[in-house]
DNA sequence: GCGTCACTGTTGAACTTTCAAACAGTAAGG
DNA sequence: CCTTACTGTTTGAAAGTTCAACAGTGACGC
């Protein structure tokens, strides 16, 4: 069942497991930072990020799944926890009913201002700095073909239907 | 105090998005597609690929934390779990009383050469098919280049010491 | 030998994420 | 209306990860 696989060639399998070891290495490390120095961990970091980018600091639960590409559930789960701890705020939709908006509060804005410079400067540490300009065009090239597949691929999606327009 | 941040140019926030992005949906892809046709989430199969690649089909709990780039006591409860399945069996280290082996069972290699052809599958239509052979070098490049900082960085090491030669 | 310190691995609790199921609201057809 | 299908969100349990604490070894100096 397996003779018509195509194996990875040595090219392939050495860019593999370096981008493996590399992005595992650099998700860990921009969470341990967070944790550290922000108490919090990146999924929540990227959260107050969205929410502070938009106009009124407010997003339906659904918009917010969508962008940070995750799923309903889990967004469900973080935002109470962050309701919680008083950096968003929950509210109902008065045009439709079933969904609710997510707003960053004054709170979650100076959470995100506090912990921001360092993240940016870990970022810039483990990424940025080590990479040429041409190579920055390169890593952008790349990531952008790889979303075609994958924001077409059923197995990408989260929640089957999230991405409905 | 965050006056001297050095905020990311428009070119690297666009490769950041991008990054972020395809990393994350690539991830949740590769993760998905085993665990529907294999049973196991990508962790347990990157476990049991590594124990396949090496000499007795045996590495010692430390070591096999190292090659998969986790913590410690993620590889224990994760070789639990897959000692539980029959996958991997652990056993004392006659020379270091301290250390445990953990080999791959015959029923682990099983489910991987099983699980292997979809994995690889995955990794080709979402990865490798969209880049040039071009593009294949400069991703190798790049993630070399960032495994530089990422090694030697102590917010990368999950567990201190864990890298210990 | 003995004390100290580093290293290996495990454990249990807290937390996050996933999965499946439930729920409430909307939309469309008869 | 009533039914049916679908959408947006929530919920609780199960699974996975992290963190801190612990126990057992090994290595080194005195």
């Amino acid at each position: 069942m397996d003779e018509g696989t195509r194996w990875l060639t040595a090219e392939e399998r050495a860019a593999w497991l370096a981008f493996v070891a590399a992005t595992t290495l650099l998700d860990g490390a921009l969470d341990r930072q967070l944790q550290r120095e922000a108490g919090m961990p990146l999924a929540y970091y990227q959260i107050l990020a969205m929410l502070s980018e938009v106009p009124a600091r407010t997003l339906r639960m659904s918009e917010l799944a969508d962008i940070t590409q995750s799923s309903q559930s889990r967004i469900s789960h973080a935002v109470a926890r962050l309701e919680r701890q008083g950096w968003v705020l929950r509210r109902p939709c008065p045009d439709d009913r079933r969904s609710t908006f997510a707003e960053l509060t004054p709170a979650g804005l100076a959470a995100l201002a506090a912990a921001a410079p360092g993240h940016v400067r870990s970022v810039r540490e483990n990424l940025f700095d080590v990479l040429s300009t041409e190579q920055v065009g390169q890593l952008a090239a790349i990531c952008r073909a790889m979303l075609g597949p994958l924001t077409a691929d059923p197995d990408a999606r989260p929640v089957p239907g999230a991405c409905a327009d």
